[in-house]
DNA sequence: CACTGGCACTCAAAGTCATTGAGTGCTAAA
DNA sequence: TTTAGCACTCAATGACTTTGAGTGCCAGTG
């Protein structure tokens, strides 16, 4: 029993008549599928709602009005807009819950392709984003922490010209991270060599991000029972950590494939699209955005705010380290893109990647 | 006085006549600066030679029979093959000196540039291939030497599990390398920290590559003398030296800019050719062809024998440390590409580098 | 001879035109 | 509310023509 059809029309997308959301769902899996706008006759044929494509053209005169679809010309079939896209991927797909075969096949490649990466963070990164390009054909991404993470090794003082201090820190198996640290004064071999020794006695074994959180502080609150050795110590540990890694901010794999896509064909197109993999600003503004929420983020054409992104659609999500969001993997492609494939595949590329990374218990 | 023609038709290019050497020439340069065949009328008027459109076609068809130049079709103009372009460059083109005020723009702006780089090999490269690209229009393109050079600074041993041990050598200012040395037996922390002392002593301020090179072999001359302790640490460095740094193998810039060019906006060849660049395997292997040979190199289109790089030419330089050929720069472009401008560009900052390189006099 | 004028010929590019077919919006009737 | 019917639109396609830049070849000329 449908209701009065003003109604409909005048609601938010919540509201729209079970109709018209039947519709825009077989529409948008269509030109999923074929790349092509579907016109009323094939809606009529597919949808499984036996209506006359008259009717189904005065419902899509509706859904148009809503800004859910829209046509490239007059007498071409709909084309879902971001909008449509939008509700379609919040509302109406139906997530399949990746079978467990796929599963099963993920896990293995991505604990194979991993292990030899094992104890280093930077190759097991670099590793996922390829992974994720390979299974989805599309461009893969794995944003590398600003924080840091992982075990506290072992750390190394040399001293540079001046008052700079070269800072070697090994994290983990076998990472190794260096920054450098200007001083207040020179130090001398043996004092730096005193500091590393403390550093690394009271250190060692303890999470990063844990000595950074809090550790530190609460040295620090203890500070009139230090001597001015362990003082400046303490100073170097922060310093070191101000200084985030200048290290790339994320690894992009497969970019290539988007050149497949006949909506990026356009060399123009494709050219600024590419720049701004190179830049990295913009695209490392919207990840930035994604570690926040928990769970799979979408961002659809336009939405996302970026001219360069105007026909891609960017899948996200967070990984963590010792249940605390630090990263964000995720794939771009075009927005006709197989959302209810990718969204698991993304998800659960994030897990693994975050058991990759967690200490072996 | 011309020679007769027959004669001229059949002899090998180094005895074109020089009417037949002239016109090339005029075709060359009209070709890479307007991108269009080039007729015989416009030859006829710009080549200086006031001969009829006629007598341009026969000469024409001369050179087309010597394969340095066709037709994209029978009523087209004349377009350079790569043997066409190879003549050109060989023999026909005059290379500005570079004006000097280009060359002190590029050397400053090399230098500027550079400077924060100072001490890090790495950052110095990629600044440099980001400068080719900028200052050509092109890809730009530095490989990171294989041969270890700069100023043996401090090694330190890190045990890890099994009889597995993590390296970390600093190398002149500040560049960190880190490698993984499978040994024969576990170390204690005391043992390595001791071999680490003894290379340290030994080897401090001394170039990696002499030291690679001649000062292992002389102290294994010496191994009767020696105690177990210095062997033992001369093996861990022999081994550090075998791994090579598993590091990416070139740095590549500005690839965008190759989208630009008319004859790439093929995007299915677009794509085959940034999958080379990502593959990194092919370029590489023709690049190391260049490391050999002392001055400018240039691969003409099909001559580099790779597919991908059909309507491109590759302009290369090695660069040097120490008087030693350790790696090659260079762009690439379209095989229509200014060749007179790049070949003194590419020069130059290879000696730009070069000189950086090298450690401070 | 080497060169040139002339001519027939070729061919890509661009424009015109008609045809097709998938699709639309609107209207009037069920 | 739904539908059949109808007039209309418009991209795509293909056949056709025109244009113009270019060629190859030939026969004539200094």
């Amino acid at each position: 029993m449908p209701r009065p059809r003003q109604e409909n029309l005048r609601s938010t997308e919540g509201q729209l008549s079970d109709r018209a959301r039947q519709l825009l769902t077989t529409l948008v899996e269509r030109y999923i599928r074929d790349g092509e706008p579907v016109g009323s006759r094939t809606l009529s044929r597919d949808s499984g709602l036996d209506l006359s494509p008259a009717t189904i053209r005065n419902i899509m005169a509706d859904l148009e009005e809503l800004g859910m679809v829209r046509s490239p010309h007059t007498s071409a079939g709909r084309v879902p807009t971001a909008r449509g896209y939008r509700l379609f991927v919040d509302a109406l797909l139906t997530v399949k819950p990746l079978d467990g075969r796929e599963v099963a096949r993920l896990q293995r490649e991505l604990l194979e392709k991993m292990e030899p990466a094992r104890g280093d963070s930077q190759s097991l990164m670099t590793t996922t984003s390829s992974l994720l390009s390979g299974v989805t054909q599309m461009a893969g991404l794995v944003t590398i922490p600003k924080r840091d993470f992982g075990a506290w090794r072992q750390v190394e003082f040399l001293p540079l010209s001046d008052n700079r201090v070269l800072a070697i820190l090994v994290v983990n198996e076998r990472e190794v991270q260096n920054r450098i640290l200007e001083l207040d004064r020179a130090y001398s071999q043996s004092e730096l060599q005193q500091f590393a020794n403390y550093l690394n006695t009271h250190f060692a074994g303890r999470d990063v991000g844990q000595i950074r959180a809090s550790l530190l502080k609460e040295l620090r609150n203890t500070r009139e029972s230090m001597n001015d050795m362990m003082a400046a110590a303490i100073t170097m540990a922060e310093q070191m950590f101000e200084r985030a890694p200048p290290d790339e901010d994320y690894v992009l794999a497969g970019e290539t494939h988007l050149m497949e896509f006949a909506e990026l064909s356009n060399v123009d197109k494709l050219r600024q699209l590419f720049e701004a993999f190179n830049k990295k600003r913009e695209i490392l503004h919207l990840l930035d955005q994604c570690v926040a929420a928990d769970g799979v983020q979408i961002f659809i054409g336009e939405e996302s705010g970026y001219q360069v992104l105007d026909e891609c659609s960017v899948v996200t999500a967070p990984y963590r380290v010792n249940e605390e969001l630090v990263g964000v993997l995720g794939v771009i492609g075009p927005t006709r893109m197989a959302y209810e494939r990718v969204i698991p595949i993304v998800d659960m590329t994030a897990k693994l990647l975050s058991a990759a990374l967690n200490p072996r218990k």
